[in-house]
DNA sequence: TTGAAAGCGTTACCAC
DNA sequence: GTGGTAACGCTTTCAA
């Protein structure tokens, strides 16, 4: 079932049916129902491959996540595949949003950016924090580079820019500090910070963050207050326990992000601990479920649906890049319910 | 930069290149070498769609989801990928999983499913709850078989089977029935359901399951007692005030998924109600933050990651097909704290 | 407005 | 074990 067949039952040379289906050419009315009425009745579906191969590139728009069982990714995710004008979105170009999970690893990522520059990908969107190791960051570089070279759109969507490649990203610095101020001015002196992996820009900027406003207001940090893990739940869990191990008069714990802080909360109440009388707990992200989790739970809120739309728009060349290739998206902060002030003793 | 290319500058044919790249014929070591050499010199990559063209098949893996922004598919697409063999996974067949987010909307599924179909996607992998529209059943009957005749794995996950593909499907019904005889159990006999969308398999199979277990322990059902809504958390926080206009003196509410459930058990705290002390809570899907957000709440934990490996599997044919094309999973009844008993009045 | 024909970059078959 | 070469199914100039 090839085009040729459309065209023979349609009476048409095969590059009318090819204009027709492409609708990017001139092609007379009558001929253009004759054909469309063949395509019907054969059932035909052009070849991808054939037409990528012939066009010299395809409709595939790649949206790289860290972990895509996380919503935060999700969100943004689903945002940037509405802008893709992909299925759901205005008619026409019919594009094929696809998410790829790299699972933070640094190899899958490459692996990825390379099974999409093999496919020829018309735009690739990452999102999230990236790895920084030094090695890793250049692979990406010039990977991104290659792809732009062969005419892919590339955009980073949370993720801190680099030269090859337009960039939304969040102020993470900026919403640790303002966290953690919040928390300050609550009265809290003794804070914990359960901190992503290491080796992560959101990692590192939010973690400065924290520490910008520590200093700020003359708090000098205990090392011990600092714990590493991974961006879920167990982890925030665990991360609690040790803290609490290290200073049990800890009256504060920020976390690196909210599916953190809701195994920071577990860990706080099978303490024994309440919240917020006990201890506050912060986090950073604002996931819909986290109200419902902790409801006095204090959050930046990242404009993850604006930042994911604004990318896809981007990378489907609808909207002007921003001045630099860099623009900065800041986040709110959150205070829910009552955050409590600091536990006496 | 193409096959030739290397060819030229490893002094052998383009035949050779391709086979070593390929890695599925005989090269003689040291021939191999050479190619490996100029392809890293050039870096070079492969033209997917021109080998999908000339192979008649692409390294595609489509899997498709309702709600990308939900965990439960999360889950689900993760545990399917890592199956897949693509990145991350066991070397060699560099296979592209791509998680296509339907929305729900019947049109994307079927769009999706005529673009994976052009690209001629190794395997399709649908995942949760279908549309329940006959004429919308029959066109994707249509494509699932269209897309089988061409050559591509066809597997559902956490859906009804239909003829055209193997299934592996969860025990909605049977959860739904054990979620409400626990409450039952309690004490319970005026409780509330909210239902996801109408239309849905799942909203049907779960309904009914929670309904053979009303009339199972002779209770009457009150038709005010079951409100429609969509799979998410505002959905479960209007319907369960909609519930508690209705009939003030429900002692539980049963949710069709534990997302819905966080809403509900909102709307339960801004009511005043204390959960489980005034009412209990049951949600259905066991996802991670659940148990933080409501610790007493009483849900099927569904094997998410589980089907989804098998499913993976399958679709590669690394398993076989369970016996009948068809293999019904399971969810397990998860208690959490104490699930109080009714409220007094 | 339409048709003819030359590629596009691989793969796979057939020789050697 | 390796090379030559016809497909693969479409897009796109160039003519008519």
């Amino acid at each position: 079932m090839t085009l040729a067949d459309v065209a023979a039952r349609a009476q048409v040379s095969p590059a009318t049916v090819s204009r027709v289906l492409n609708g990017n050419y001139p092609v007379a009315a009558s001929t253009r129902e004759r054909v469309l009425k063949a395509v019907d009745e054969l059932d035909y579906v052009l070849n991808g491959p054939a037409s990528a191969l012939a066009a010299a590139t395809s409709d595939l728009v790649g949206i790289l996540v860290n972990d895509i069982a996380d919503p935060f990714f999700g969100i943004m995710a689903s945002a940037i595949q509405s802008e893709i004008g992909g299925p759901g979105g205005r008619a026409g170009g019919e594009r094929l949003a696809v998410v790829c999970n790299t699972g933070g690893s640094p190899e899958r990522e490459l692996t990825y950016l390379t099974l999409l520059q093999r496919q020829r990908a018309a735009a690739v969107v990452l999102t999230g924090g990236a790895v920084e190791d030094p090695a890793h960051g250049a692979a990406v570089g010039n990977k991104l580079r290659r792809l732009a070279e062969a005419g892919t759109r590339v955009v980073l969507c949370g993720r801190p820019p680099v030269p090859e490649a337009i960039a939304i990203t969040f102020d993470n610095r900026g919403g640790g500090r303002e966290l953690t101020e919040h928390l300050i001015g609550l009265g809290h002196r003794r804070l914990g910070y359960i901190a992503g992996p290491e080796e992560r820009t959101t990692t590192r900027h939010r973690l400065e963050g924290h520490r910008a406003a520590l200093a700020a207001h003359g708090i000098e940090e205990d090392p011990r207050w600092t714990v590493y893990g991974r961006y879920d739940r167990l982890s925030g869990y665990e991360a609690t326990l040790e803290l609490l191990r290290r200073d049990p008069t800890l009256t504060a714990v920020v976390a690196a992000n909210d599916t953190v802080a809701l195994g920071a909360c577990a860990a706080l109440r099978d303490s024994g601990l309440r919240i917020p009388d006990d201890v506050s707990v912060a986090g950073f992200d604002d996931l819909p479920f986290s109200i419902d989790a902790v409801p006095s739970l204090t959050t930046v809120r990242l404009p993850l649906s604006e930042a994911g739309a604004r990318a896809g728009r981007i990378a489907m060349g609808r909207e002007e890049a921003p001045p630099g290739g860099i623009a900065t998206v800041r986040g709110e902060l959150m205070v829910r319910g009552s955050s409590g002030g600091p536990r006496v003793g």
